[in-house]
RNA sequence: GGAGAGUUGUCCGAGUGGUUUAAGGAGCACGCUUGGAAAGCGUGUAUGCUAGUAAUGGUAUCGAGAGUUCGAAUCUCUCACUCUCCGCCA
């Protein structure tokens, strides 16, 4: 959510942003301004009266105590009547809040100077390509075959027990889900941030915190008896740790990181593109979770996206970083760049992390503020990004990495995973 | 799941309708005192919205929400959470 202030002060610049995120419904800016007018209006002449209300209230104690029964009957009617037109000025006040609010959060965050302008993923801008493109031997199998070849994940098992989307790791393949996880929390320990394992599911309070809700309530899985939601990624509660929380400067930055398994309801996605790991409801994920200074953010951004660079760089596997350009960001991103590896048997680029920084967008919804070096409490800025997203990279290391004699896991892997190979 | 007791500021804790402007204590900060420190003394010490250049003021917040009342931390209702006992249980 954007702040009130801000959009009051810099109605342009917020109109120009809203254009480059390529958002539609200008016009609520304007209307968010006038409400913003009437709200303030309202609360004055409410609390004014509120004021005398409040003034009269102690005068009544007074007169009753010092046995001045009539003159406290007499400013208790003047007060009762008064009190009706004070019940009306809070109701109309109330009704102005919740309509701002209710335009307030429907605006997207502003997109940072550095975001190219685009509408669709083409138009993201490529800035960094490392690591060989494989050249696979005659005969080489799409994850999808390969999996069921060697018996390591069992999608059908899944359709069986669950659905679509919620495969067995089975065998080796279990064992190097774990490897993968232990090997992303360790880089992430040595890069100074703290374990946490979250709650996977999560409240109402946390949903709306984050933004998940109200906008995509369709795609979290609702447990309805108990009104809670399953976390679509690990971001929402580790960011909810701070929901309410004023932070001391000491504390500056958070860094947390957590493993959870992630759910995702993904409706409306089918066919060739979602096949084996490509896309499922439930999958394995690192995530990692900074409160920062607004005025340090952007350079912990870059921390985070050389990070996950490193992981990648370790695991060998050929990846690019993407810019995303406005119209491709989500709606509480500022600044966003996309991971993708290069999944050599489908021949194309799979995104596997996607790091960004939100600014004030999340912590203004949450509340969380620092108290700065003069001691004023201002709005921190929040950043996550995966590090890294299980699935995909399988499918690119049992792709990239397959041999005629099976798949050779890099050698980081081979210590954590108690094997080499699987065939 | 059942029964009972609770939830007050940074913390402890008093407070069953009106000088509560939330007592008192602790902590913390600053000042005085001191050779320095401790003790002592003094002052200050929440958050949101709002008015104002500011100083400062208004308003709301005693777990959350609603209600009764001229007036609610205090009374009523609903909900959440914590603790104790019982039941169940990895």
């Amino acid at each position: 959510m954007l702040q009130l202030q801000f959009i009051r002060e810099n109605k342009e610049a917020v109109l120009q942003g809203l254009q480059k995120k390529n958002f539609k419904e200008l016009n609520l800016v304007d209307e968010i301004i006038a409400l913003d007018e009437q709200k303030r209006k309202t609360q004055t002449e409410a609390e004014r009266n509120k004021s005398e209300l409040n003034v009269m209230a102690k005068e009544i104690g007074n007169l009753m105590k010092r046995g001045l029964q009539e003159e406290a009957e007499a400013m208790k009617q003047k007060s009762g009547a008064s009190r009706d037109a004070q019940k009306a000025m809070e109701d109309k006040l109330e009704e102005l809040e919740k309509s701002l609010y209710e335009n307030l959060v429907k605006l997207p965050n502003m997109p940072h100077a550095s975001v190219p302008f685009g509408k669709t993923p083409e138009e993201n801008e490529n800035i960094y390509q490392e690591g060989e493109i494989p050249a696979l031997f005659e005969g080489a199998l799409p994850h999808w075959e390969i999996t069921s070849k060697y018996d390591i994940i069992d999608f059908e098992m899944g359709n069986k027990v669950t659905g679509a989307g919620f495969p067995f790791y089975k065998g080796k393949g279990a064992r190097l889900q774990r490897a993968l996880i232990n090997f992303f929390l360790d880089e992430a320990l040595k890069a100074g941030y703290n374990e946490v394992q979250p709650p996977i599911v999560i409240n109402k309070e946390s949903g709306f915190g984050t933004g998940q809700l109200p906008d995509k309530e369709g795609q979290m899985y609702y447990v309805g008896i108990d009104d809670l939601y399953l976390i679509p990624t690990a971001e929402v509660p580790i960011t909810n740790m701070y929901r309410d929380v004023i932070l001391k400067e000491e504390q500056m930055p958070t860094k947390n990181v957590g493993y959870t398994p992630c759910f995702r309801r993904e409706a409306g996605s089918y066919g060739a593109h979602v096949r084996g790991l490509n896309r499922l409801h439930q999958f394995d994920k690192v995530e990692i979770v900074q409160i920062a200074k607004p005025e340090d953010s952007y350079a912990t951004l870059d921390t985070m996206v050389e990070h996950v660079k490193g992981l990648l760089q370790k695991l060998g596997l050929p990846f690019r970083i993407l810019r995303l350009c406005g119209g491709d960001m989500s709606f509480n991103s500022a600044l966003t760049f996309d991971f993708e590896v290069y999944s050599a048997a489908q021949q194309k680029w799979l995104e596997v992390s996607s790091v960004s920084n939100f600014e004030a967008f999340q912590t203004n919804r949450l509340k969380c503020r620092y108290k700065n070096a003069e001691g004023k409490n201002v709005l921190a800025h929040s950043l996550n990004g995966s590090a890294l997203a299980l699935p995909r990279i399988v499918a690119a290391l049992l792709e990239n990495y397959q041999t005629p004699e099976g798949v050779i896991l890099p050698k980081v892997l081979q210590s954590y995973c108690g094997f080499e190979l699987i065939n």
